[in-house]
DNA sequence: AGTATGACGTCTC
DNA sequence: AGAGACGCCATAC
């Protein structure tokens, strides 16, 4: 297969789906999670292209400070906040509150096995 | 084919 | 402690 470039943005998709219904992660924590750790804009640049998936939960994927940095990629720079908070988290001036509290780290998931 | 930029993060000065 | 520059891999022009 020489066009089967699995390249990690595949990784990063199957990640953020598996980002459990209102928690939000990191591009730093993804590329952490894959073995990228300056790979984070790499993960952002996924979600770009997350228009080629059907099930990319970008609204989940936030950078380290919690900023909504993204949502002016989606359909409205408004979707993102909202699809977020209709999952209960809530957002002030594109930034999560508590952010900390609704993170969810990729790692836990190897860590709960 | 080469250059520039990008949904970030970390290091260095 | 604050500000600036670099690194990562891929896409776009």
């Amino acid at each position: 297969m020489t066009k089967n470039k699995e390249n990690y943005f595949d990784q990063v998709y199957q990640v953020v789906k598996l980002i459990p219904k209102g928690r939000v992660t990191s591009y730093g924590a993804i590329a952490n999670y894959l073995g990228l750790k300056s790979g984070a804009r790499m993960v952002g640049y996924a979600m770009n292209s997350s228009h080629s998936q059907p099930d990319i939960p970008a609204h989940r994927v936030v950078n380290r400070a919690g900023v909504l940095t993204g949502k002016h990629h989606f359909e409205t720079p408004f979707k993102m906040q909202e699809l977020l908070e209709q999952e209960g988290i809530k957002i002030e001036k594109d930034k999560i509150i508590a952010f900390e509290q609704h993170f969810w780290d990729p790692i836990e998931l190897e860590k709960t096995l």
